[in-house]
DNA sequence: CTGAAAGCGCTTACAG
DNA sequence: CTGAAAGCGCTTACAG
């Protein structure tokens, strides 16, 4: 007897009463079959049978079993989503997009937050492919690690999509949802040059990480054009977190050709950047001017507010969602052009004329 | 045949070869019954047998089926964590100690964040029990959800820990590991007027949520017992977001009487609300002291260094994930005595005594 | 449109 | 110690 506080819009809890399809049949009168395809397939039903079914399951409050779905249709309906920092607020973000489309999509998504620096490229495959999921959202990855994805997913027809970063040769061949990081860095790094910087440095992720390598390249292109040096100790890497952006932006500052102005490859680095300099007894943007890449929401309430890329990461996550969607359901097909969303630089006040 | 590439140090890469229990049987010459006791119970074989298999299984590189062992256990090795806001560094780390401990238990853990202002109590209830997992850790809960919980766990047996927050009478039926919230909101109060501030007022969480009402409780208390008065207007909700904080923050500075400290109730709306007075064109900590709640990674990078109380969020995360484990693999013991564990003041630069 | 039956892959009493 | 068999709850050809 279900208890009528307990009812929700759609009947009484599901699988809060321990009923099977059996009991549900034996309370319609009809076979099991028919009760499945009530819930599964209502228009291969008569419509007395049908109301005859629904009024039992709503008796008994019972909803199927869906530890036994998965098992039958052999699908899980939950997806994998591999990142390297939950922590970045960015992520954060598109994971809020992955949710959202996930939950319209009814599937749940784990979330495997992977230190690729500490893993060897077997225990990420493994690690792939041991869970079982339905499918794949790759939110980092590295560049050998392309070889194992491919075999994992020959083998096993695992759909994968990437979201976010940029796609080594190797990865092409999966589909994927981002902003043209290239083209993004370079307006980044043009709009320092454009306020008159030339000594110009950049603060890097993690050599092994394609995810901001994409950001160096496009800097290294806009330097390049304008026929500004790059000199040695001014790209430096920040490994992506504040920590290491701290000690990052003490390299540069000491650099024997201090650098004006410093391009974060992301916003989390450029936060710890602007303290750093401003511990250092530097003012920003008066002495150093600082952008970064992402537009977290800290960005904003920075000392000074920080001038950076702002990317649609939310939009991100949906879209890249609803393709790995795509892929489950109509099955991997050949299309896997990038879908490119739009960046946009915004100015804020970590970013002004170098002095002198 | 597999591909030795693909080696792990296990042996071959779990499910990545469709080969059932069956193929092993007949590959070793035994029945699939011996098989499963190799893989789960592999004293009840001798050693012989046993070796034989464990040759079929290399060789086919067979590894059972999740979910048929989910559907035929009727358990998912999948736990749920409901939080309010995966956004919060805060619970980015204590999901990592939670992630650690799963995984070293070999569970998944699905995350669901629950904006509860928009959902009602039965839809709370619904998704709780809607998903098959093995257990729920509720990082988040609001007093009108305590009795919805009571009837799912009556109901489904469905083991629940809570981490973090404060606990109501109704909610007080189930294990719980979190900091002594009162006491630690009371230390931070007691050192604003240590540093002889006598108008302090509180930014908190929302109303309805019980997540920070223990550090709003150990305010007043602190207040009190210095025989401070808290004036009309001095508590203000800034919703645990930096928006809300800012705008806060603001009423504060337009009260009549203005403080000259602001308590937090997390550093998140610190962080928001250092921004906010600055803005304003005050000091910090000369015009006003701030402090915080929490000890996220931004509190040590912010505009001055932000003084808070620190909280060891990963260990929390950790302690609830096995305090969950006890709870699905032991069954439900009457034991529900929280686990406190310790917090700390963290004296950085955002407090002063008051000018004047 | 409906039902009887097979079967998904595994685990576990029950005999032997 | 090992095997034959039942059964977890569901879905889906296959007949009728």
């Amino acid at each position: 007897m279900p208890d009528p506080a307990l009812k929700t819009v759609s009947g009484t809890y599901p699988s809060m009463a321990e009923v099977s399809i059996k009991e549900v049949a034996r309370m319609a009168g009809v076979s099991i079959a028919t009760v499945s395809r009530c819930v599964n397939n209502p228009e291969k039903v008569t419509e007395k049978t049908r109301l005859r079914v629904q009024k039992a399951i709503l008796e008994t409050g019972y909803s199927p079993n869906t530890l036994a779905q998965s098992f039958r249709r052999g699908r899980t309906n939950l997806v994998m989503v591999v990142l390297p920092s939950i922590g970045d607020p960015f992520f954060t973000d598109v994971m809020r997009g992955i949710r959202t489309a996930a939950k319209a999509k009814g599937y749940s998504v784990v979330i495997e937050e992977t230190q690729f620096n500490t893993m060897t490229a077997d225990e990420i495959g493994a690690m792939l492919v041991s869970k079982q999921t339905d499918g794949i959202i790759l939110l980092a990855s590295m560049s050998p690690f392309g070889t194992e994805i491919l075999s994992a997913k020959s083998r096993r027809r695992l759909p994968i999509v990437i979201g976010c970063e940029t796609i080594s040769p190797e990865l092409s061949e999966f589909p994927s949802v981002h902003i043209d990081n290239v083209a993004a860095a370079k307006e980044a790094t043009n709009y320092l040059i454009s306020q008159g910087h030339r000594r110009i440095a950049m603060i890097c992720g993690q050599a092994s990480s394609l995810l901001t390598k994409d950001r160096e390249y496009g800097y290294r292109a806009a330097m390049n054009q304008s026929r500004l040096a790059i000199e040695e100790g001014w790209v430096v890497e920040g490994e992506l977190s504040l920590d290491g952006a701290i000690r990052a932006t003490r390299k540069l500052l000491n650099h024997q050709h201090r650098p004006t102005a410093i391009f974060c490859a992301n916003d989390e680095m450029a936060i710890a950047c602007l303290h750093a300099v401003k511990s250092a007894g530097l003012r920003i943007p008066d002495d150093i001017s600082v952008i970064g890449f992402d537009d977290i929401r800290y960005a904003e309430v920075a000392d000074p507010p920080l001038t950076t890329i702002g990317q649609p990461a939310e939009e991100i996550g949906e879209r890249v969602m609803y393709r790995l969607c795509r892929e489950i359901e109509d099955g991997l097909d050949g299309e896997t052009a990038p879908e490119i969303v739009p960046h946009k630089l915004i100015v804020r006040q970590s970013v002004a004329r170098p002095a002198g």
